[in-house]
Formats: structure tokens, C-alpha cells, sequence
DNA sequence: AATTTTCATTTGTCTTACATATTAATGTCT
DNA sequence: AGACATTAATATGTAAGACAAATGAAAATT
């Protein structure tokens, strides 16, 4: 285990470097223990900071995680699917919101996404996923509901239809592609969104889910995107220069 | 800015997790700097060591770069599409080989994903994209191609078919899944795949991507996965139980 | 005015030290 | 002998101070 001291890059990036690549091609397996940071200091030879900043930088990507105490160290850790879910979410908001990607865009790769799994979905859909699709659509038709609370029940319901699909690399993927979206969403319902027709349109998706009817989900799904992004353009239209401000607070608010 | 001295959580993580969301939420912009480690380690009351173990993470997650020298500092990163891929790879790769997910999970979800963007790139397909996916196809009918060579060949095919979509979003979140399955892929190409049934499916797919043919780039990508997962399931079969050694060979492999 | 030099700022790294968590071994008491 | 407290060892977490190196801006020089 050798760096470049040539190298253009942070040492502690070549160790993290280094120590990454043999987790990824299995010379590392899951639960093993890494040396010390001492010893890892001597082997890279560099001083014990500089390895903590590279396992830091491998903590912050969930591959290790870190126990003091006598038999403590740094554990190769199993990335487990919830973990990979956040960075995924955490990662695919960032990107929407730093690349001024459209809101059309988006919109189009979310359901084109979602609709993947609505064949699926409409086989292998248990009652369990219905049985959440329907208590939020109920929670939708509450008049008391909140703006924030509406949007996060929205989320919840097509996460049920994706979870659906029992295919937990679908789920995952369409995690960040659901929940990223969620800011741009926010940005409509907190102007033009009609409750009501959304609520039909997510009553007609749960019976089309429950009669297993793969067409008639699916073409639901279209529908509301075609929804979606009309919804959009005349938000556009009506207001094409929207604030960085407004986003950020429309975005900040459905934080629990 | 503070942290939470009685929190169970290392100073470092609590620190990168109040600049993370400062960077989320929208109060600290793309490239504005940061304050010096010096101030940072004033403000949240932690010595330097452990404000640039917080800073490590966040540029683990390609959140902010660092900058030497006199106007140096700390930077909000932009975000952009191809570290993202990056990132996408590495974390879905593990998770596939981390969580036992199957190779039939895996494929589906893979597909699935795949036939997402089948009727945009029908549509919006280019010649380049065209191209591009003629040349691998006459790359991979040639007799001394290596097994790692004819697997990279088939990414990029259809990474091609991907980009045909014309959408970033969409683009980005099926890299993960496509570059993801090619440890998985490689099991199989090693032993039973025919490549002059994959080229002939190739074909057809360019053929019906070129001609526009939404339904028949959606049935020919179909018989693509079912010739896929038979295949799966006809190794599993011969040989249920595959090392952990022979996975990891063939995975490095493909590594340029 | 152009060029060179100096200098201040900031990150990168090293060294040393201590605090704290955790386990294992040891010792003590019943 | 067995249960419990003590101690020691080992590891990570944190702090403090120092120097190196990079970088850009200001100052000095030609």
C-alpha cells in the first residue's frame, strides 16, 4: 500500500483512494477490520490526521464505520439499502438544483421512471401497498392539510406504488428520482395544484393498481404527468423568472 | 453554527451535517467560499484537525473543493452530472454486491429502467446516437475481442440507447443501474454467452431505434432480458454456488 | 510601465499530547 | 469457586502548535 508523493492530489485523497478501491474489488470484505489508524499511518507512511482524513472521507460514503475502544478500528461497512437511498436523494437534489434543470425535464425522466415499474407493480402489488396508497389518499382530501404535508403524503403514495413492484434495485433507483423532485413539485403546489384532481387521478391509479389492469396504471400515470407538466408551463408562463428565494422556501419547508 | 457536545456524534460528522444542510437549503451558494478552517474551527468551538476532517466529507461527496493559497478556501461545489455518475457507480455496484441481491433482481430492475427510455430515444435518437451504437456492434462482431473488451462495448451500446433519450436526468440515474450490473453481466459473458446472438439483438435494436419503432426497440430489449436471465438462471443451475474469488476476477477485469 | 520581490493568507501535513470508550485481564472479596 | 470491582491495554476522538507549500496581491525595483 503504496501513494504517489508526485501526485497532484491530497494524500488523504489517494489513501481514501486507495482504501475504496479495495473495498470495491472484495480485497476488503464486509465486517472486516481495517488496521489501526497508526498502523495505516505507518503503511501509507504519512501521520495519523492525514489517514483520519481519508477514512473520514470513506465514513462520509458509508463504505466504513468507525468503534473507539479496545477492540474498535474501522470496519468495512455493508452498505445497507436505506443508506444508499439518502445519498441518493441527498445527491439527485443537489444536481437538479445546481444545474438549472428543468422543470419539464425532470418531470419527464420522474415519471418515464416510474412508469418502468408500473407493469410490476400491477402484478405483484399486496394489499399492504394499497392498504397506503388509500390512507393517503384519504389524508389528501382533508381540507385541514397543509401545503408541506400534502406534498411528503404525495411522495409517500407513489413511493407505495414503486415499492410495489418488490424489486428492491427499482426501489432504490426511483428513490432519488421521486423524492429529488419534490422541491420543483413544491414549487406548483404551492401556487396552481389542484387537490382535487390530483386525488381523482391517484384514486383511479390505486384501483387500476388493484384490479392489476397494467394499462389503465399505466395510462393514470401518463395523465398525470401530462398534468404535471401543463401545470408547469403555465407556471412558466404566468411567472418565468422565479426567485432563487421562493424555490429555497418552498424547498425548506417540508422538512419534518 | 453549533454543535451538540452530548450528541453521540463525532464533532467532524456534526459540523460536515450543519454545512451539508447549509448547502441543501440554499444559504450557502454555489461557489461561495467558505470561511477559513481557522474560523470554522472559531465558530463551531473545535480545533482545525476536526473542522478539516468535516470538510473531507463533505469533499468525499464532491459537495465542496478545497483551493490552496492566499484566495484559497473552501468552495461550494456545482455539482456536476459526471461526478454524479461516478458516485451513482461506486454506490450501486456495492450495494448489488454488498446485499446479496440476486442476478434476477438485478436484471429486471436493470431492464425495466432501460425500456423507461426506450420511446424518448425512439424518438429523439440522433445520428451520432445511431452511430455510436454501430460502431460497438461492429467492435463487438470481431473475433480477437477480449471478454472485458465485448462487456465495455456493451455498456457503452447502450449508454448510447440511454443518451438517445436526450434527458441528463434520466441518463444519470440509469448509469448506475446500467455500469452497476456489469460485475453481474461479466459472471455470465465468461462462460455461456453467445455474442453473435447479442450482436444479432443489437442489430435489431439499432435497426427499430433508427426506424423510430417505439414498440419494436421496447419487444427487441424484452428478448434481451429474457435471453439475459435465462442465462442466469442456467448458471445458477450448473453452478449454483459461484466464488467470491472468480466474481472478483472477472470484475476487475474490465477496469481500463 | 513592466517586472520582480516580498508578504500575507490559506490549505496540507506532521508531531505530540491528552481525553474517552471499550474490552480483556487481573485482583479481591464473599 | 464464582461474582464483582479494579486495572491495564488499545483504539478512536480531539486539541494545540508548528512548519511547508501554494497562491495571489501588494510593494518595491528596474
Amino acid at each position: 500500500m503504496k501513494i504517489d508523493p508526485e501526485s497532484s492530489a491530497d494524500f488523504s485523497a489517494q489513501i481514501a483512494q486507495s482504501i475504496r478501491g479495495a473495498i470495491v474489488s472484495g480485497d476488503l470484505l464486509v465486517d472486516q477490520r481495517l488496521p489501526s489508524e497508526a498502523e495505516l499511518a505507518d503503511q501509507f507512511a504519512v501521520s495519523r490526521p492525514t489517514v483520519r482524513e481519508a477514512l473520514k472521507r470513506l465514513a462520509a460514503q458509508s463504505l466504513i464505520r468507525t468503534q473507539r475502544g479496545a477492540t474498535g478500528g474501522a470496519f468495512v461497512n455493508r452498505l445497507r439499502f436505506e443508506e444508499a437511498y439518502d445519498q441518493q436523494v441527498t445527491t439527485s437534489t443537489l444536481l437538479l438544483s445546481m444545474n438549472s434543470v428543468s422543470f419539464d425535464v425532470a418531470c419527464e425522466a420522474r415519471f418515464a421512471l416510474e412508469r418502468s415499474c408500473a407493469p410490476l407493480a400491477a402484478k405483484r402489488r399486496t394489499p399492504d401497498n394499497l392498504a397506503t396508497m388509500r390512507a393517503e389518499i384519504h389524508r389528501q382530501s382533508q381540507p385541514g392539510l397543509t401545503d408541506e404535508a400534502f406534498c411528503a403524503s404525495d411522495v409517500t403514495l407513489h413511493r407505495a406504488l414503486v415499492d410495489g413492484a418488490a424489486n428492491k434495485v427499482l426501489s432504490y433507483q426511483l428513490a432519488g428520482a421521486v423524492e429529488a423532485m419534490q422541491p420543483l413539485m413544491n414549487m406548483i403546489t404551492f401556487t396552481a395544484r389542484s387537490r382535487e384532481r390530483i386525488v381523482d387521478m391517484h384514486t383511479e391509479l390505486t384501483n387500476a393498481l388493484e384490479a392489476k389492469d397494467a394499462i389503465l396504471v399505466d395510462q393514470t400515470l401518463i395523465k398525470l404527468e401530462t398534468y404535471t407538466r401543463d401545470l408547469g408551463h403555465s407556471i412558466a408562463t404566468a411567472n418565468p423568472v422565479r426567485s432563487k428565494k421562493q424555490l429555497k422556501k418552498a424547498s425548506s419547508k417540508r422538512k419534518k
